[in-house]
DNA sequence: CATAAGGTTTCCAGTCACTGGAAGGCAAGG
DNA sequence: CCTTGCCTTCCAGTGACTGGAAACCTTATG
């Protein structure tokens, strides 16, 4: 297989399966003698894993160490889940983060009337006079 | 004012404020003899109306827009509304993107025994065997 | 055999918003 | 004079790609 037909089969484009070989997430692909990129079924399963680990979130980084786990005979399920549980961590981190401005917003948009005149609230909130809220302060 | 009181009393570290003179966010600093930038109180303000848009997940694209309102004194309040509200339902996205993930994640995290045997639900679905989940497919 | 279309190669640059570090100049104090 | 600390510029790196250029390969057609 060429490296279009395995872009198309893992739905990872082409130049990202070349920016993955070139960072050493994947191992270096085999060559035709002009020098094509050749690639087999284990290497749509491998991208099609990166692909789904990467949808949920995961580093690049973290999905090197899923990868790695993966072909580990050795590993135990606790290192994985360990791996889960942190990256949902860090997820509810980012959520909280994405709340907390939402909820600063939401309470400025509120307070502006959005009509012709130039009384702003949310600039006035902006620029540090009135202040009107508080969620995202610190 | 030297550039490092601007910063301390702005929040905004010296190296982004030079950053942001470079990028054109804000206007060129006058210069002491020597090259030293000098600033006054009313870049303070600005610095920090920055910080505070930044804060708020405004891109600094946005926030350039924001201070092209602030002090523009024929806008008026529905740009600004209106600017607020796009954001807001781009944050809005990516909560729901988030939550997505968080959905999938805990299910997996739910599945796996956690324990030192190698057997994982959460490596199997990541490839592609027994799907347990769905929430992060498309 | 020439040509054209389309896939592939490499390399460089750009994205976004900084951040770190190096090498050197400047200011204030002892 | 020397030290300490702030300031300057410039270059490079971050994360995860993505776009584009120039050239090469393969296949189909006339």
């Amino acid at each position: 297989m060429h490296i279009g037909i395995v872009a198309e089969q893992s739905g990872v484009p082409t130049k990202t399966i070349r920016y993955y070989e070139s960072i050493g997430l994947i191992r270096q692909a085999q060559r035709t003698g002009a020098g094509y990129r050749v690639y087999g079924e284990h290497d749509v399963q491998t991208l099609r894993f990166i692909q789904r680990a990467r949808g949920l979130g995961f580093s690049v980084h973290d999905v090197s160490g899923l990868l790695g786990l993966w072909h580990d005979a050795h590993r135990t399920s606790a290192q994985v889940k360990d791996m889960a549980k942190r990256h949902r961590a860090e997820i509810d981190r980012k959520i909280a983060e994405l709340h907390g401005m939402r909820a600063t917003l939401d309470h400025l948009i509120a307070q502006c009337h959005g009509d012709e005149r130039p009384e702003c609230p949310i600039l006035d909130d902006l620029a540090g006079e009135t202040r009107v809220s508080g969620a995202a302060d610190g």
